[in-house]
DNA sequence: GTGGTCTAGACCACT
DNA sequence: GTGGTCTAGACCACT
């Protein structure tokens, strides 16, 4: 997960963004347990009540479940319920990427350009190759 | 201009942006006199203290010199730079969103078409059909 | 007289300070006329305003008196007390600066050599060549 | 520090200079921490707005940076930076000073005697006679 | 606790 | 009217 400091989007917000990508993208599946608060804190270089904070909101979505002594899991709800969020959240800021670049004077063409740049750029991790 | 205050975007950076943009698209020229601090904060019906830090900071970028008792132009050196920071942070918020959208399970073909979708209800007012 | 717009003390005291200075140094004498305010405004390329508001603050020292549809003329009291008033911001000034130099880590003899420095460059009007 | 609210000087800029000053002088150090914005505040008896705005000025100055949660740090280049800032205005100032003592119609002498007496009482503490 | 943003409102300088 | 500075006080994010 890409930790951001330089972005205005809450900290807690961008590590609850990370967990519902890799929970809708299936990474993490119901029942599976999530990586400890206190481990992910130091993997990410943060407080730990940062993570905490993350984890909080995830869980009055319902998508995880915290059991005392023993772990964070994945709700069964949570694949559906996180792929539509994500989902929802994703086409929000596309839009509003978009639209900063209509006001940026772009036109559609140079737009789609500056899209199918990012396409690929963004297409790092995952193997498009079939390979 | 339009001022989200739900966004995690500062407002005074949104007010910034907005002003930087219609500079870029040349809205604003060289020389021209900006809406005074006072009025254009009644306008967006926020704090004058708000609008002043936008300036500050467009001051400091060199977009906009102010003058006491007088007002707030757009320097000669505006329009080149504003055109080029907007679109360096158009560029990145795209790549950022394109990249939300690939964490998202999204493939190239869904995200293209979510691109057109945002074209089309970005694309206020100007009829590009010729019709 | 040097107006300097970008200093934090105001321009009409600035002024003020100006004509001070050139009444404790004889350039007006009592009896004598200043320049219009109209006039001045002009050659400082100031609004007159401003320039009203040092002359105003002149008058309530008492150093000058102005006479509707004549003119302002510098007052039989004016010289001395111009010298004292000048002589005691000069000397606070001094002490201020002094004391900034200080602050910055010079010791005496460094302030002393930046002292000679400002004395000679200050001394550009008044020929002191003798000829 | 000290803050002189009768000064035209913006208080925010007196306390930019006056951390200017003891960055300069080795006071703070490089990687040192500085008093939070919030109890200098008190302690100047200020609003914390108006030390933020203080800091502000230095971290765009790239003498200070300022991490969220933690607190406020001397950058590594601070030391040279801040010397000569300080130096500079300093030099500035006393110049300034000069000017207004010559404008006083003080001749060269007097001007050194009232620098002699400036220095003895901004000697403040350190007992340069070794005895 | 530490910094960041914002509002409401006041006072000043310049035009 | 136009900008600049400051205060008092509130709310948020990160440690």
């Amino acid at each position: 997960m890409e930790i951001d400091l330089a972005s205005h989007v809450p900290i807690f917000e961008q590590i609850a963004r990370g967990i519902r990508g890799e929970i809708a993208r299936g990474i993490y599946r119901p029942g599976e347990g999530l990586p400890g608060i206190r481990s992910l804190a130091v993997e990410l270089r943060l407080n730990h009540n940062t993570v905490q904070k993350a984890y909080d909101l995830l869980e009055r979505e319902g998508l995880i479940r915290t059991r005392r002594g023993i772990g964070t899991f994945v709700t069964v709800a949570a694949a559906r319920a996180a792929a539509e969020e994500v989902l929802t959240a994703a086409r929000a800021g596309l839009a509003d990427a978009v639209r900063r670049c209509v006001e940026a004077g772009l036109d559609p063409d140079e737009i789609r350009t500056l899209l199918e740049e990012a396409v690929d750029s963004a297409d790092t991790g995952s193997d498009s190759s079939g390979t």
